[in-house]
DNA sequence: TCCAAAATGTGATTAAGGTCATTTTTTCTG
DNA sequence: CAGAAAAAATGACCTTAATCACATTTTGGA
């Protein structure tokens, strides 16, 4: 069951992926010149909010959550990036600090490429540069739409919304067609749609009882992705 | 009274003033040479989510808003724009449709730059190419700073942010340095802040008796900013 | 300048969802 | 594989802020 006519998901999706699709394969190969493989586990901080970037990151295996730490300890999830996708590059660009943090929700292997070859790309190539305007400009769109969501929205609607997303994360993971799980703890999924962790668990059970979604353990597996969308009530 | 060193306003801000500055005059007057002047009254739209854009805006004088609609009509402000900003970009470079609607706070003067101009600029001079990269990611800064705040903060702290958000923008308004004088509706103070305009008068009364602002009418005048920044309980 | 429409302000009520305390289940580690 | 620690789940309660209904004031246009 795809997603195409009935929800839009690009409205959640950054692009960064086609970042890197534009360099030629020389141009390529001298961005990741001095790429070193890093490998995270699970719950690892990749970056901080606030300290000074040396570089971006490439996600080769794994998920990784974007999130803002607010006054004390509340944690709010920005975006859910996979394999392919750039994080960190923001900072670089404005010549600031993190704005966001940066964590491994699995075990993850993620590229390290130095600030300097990615400015040396950024000069070389006008075809990333452009296509680095572009991903940002539809960035702005994706946080905009996400600001409207969280400001407007009620929390089951938010929810729905959230395993809506992240089940197109989780979509690649398993390579049987039918059998997308969603492994997320109720904290991320909390903090995913803004809601208290305990509202999570009950709008779960009230999705299950509504043989919308499954359940075992931590697990999520979405059964009936047409009445989610509809819980979602988003248009 | 000024913010400094009590409340991070550049978290606030857009910097598209500064992508103007970049600009030798020749180019600039290279990227204005079809510039036309339009006026907006008060409330009109300039432009609408989900149109396809033409060119770019640039605010001469006036106070725009950016926000986007929910569902049925419930409006959330992103954004607050003044003199010297651009606004619109966004669509033109991500090669997509208007992610959100622009209108008039008040009676308003910008002026419309024809797309070709603006590419135009864009491949001509890699400093405002540049520019453009670094505004773009500050402006993500931004965002995600309030995706967090709505998020997690509450109705008494959001109001009290719009306000000090609101205070940088009114500040070059009048001559007199101490009579920053806010105008602006119940309604667009709701949408900036999140929450409900019966709310919003509900909150204001407080912060009066307490000697925060004093208001006559739909004016607001700001009396003690450092306890509207505790009030804030952003640090 | 007057009148209608719009915006502001007020009070009562309600519902949504957060918080807290505790139990049960799952996961991780030695 | 056992035990400890972490996460999930449950229930009771409470706070915040939304909604509704209506009164009052302000504003802008004929």
């Amino acid at each position: 069951m795809s997603l195409s006519g009935i929800f839009p998901i690009d409205r959640w999706n950054f692009t960064t992926q086609s970042v890197l699709n534009v360099l030629s394969e020389s141009e390529y190969a001298d961005l990741l010149v001095h790429q070193s493989e890093l490998k995270y586990k699970k719950g690892e901080v990749i970056f901080r909010e606030g300290t000074v970037p040396s570089g971006i990151f490439l996600i080769q295996s794994g998920k990784v959550k974007k999130y803002k730490v607010d006054n004390l300890s509340k944690e709010q999830i920005i975006y859910v990036a996979g394999p392919g996708e750039l994080i960190g590059y923001h900072a670089v660009l404005s010549q600031e600090r993190y704005p966001d943090s940066s964590a491994a929700m699995e075990d993850s292997v993620i590229s390290f490429i130095p600030e300097d070859d990615f400015t040396r790309a950024l000069h070389h190539s006008p075809a990333f540069n452009q296509q680095l305007l572009k991903t940002l400009s539809h960035e702005f769109a994706v946080l905009v739409n996400s600001i409207s969501v969280i400001a407007q929205r009620t929390a089951p609607e938010r929810l729905a919304i959230a395993l809506i997303v992240l089940r197109e994360r989780y979509k690649e993971e398993g390579s049987d067609e039918k059998e997308i799980i969603l492994n997320i703890s109720r904290m991320d999924l909390a903090s995913m749609a803004g809601i208290a962790q305990e509202n999570v668990i009950r709008l779960l059970k009230e999705f299950k009882t509504e043989g919308i979604i499954e359940t075992d353990g931590r697990k999520i597996w979405i059964r009936d992705i047409k009445r989610l969308v509809k819980k979602s009530n988003y248009r």
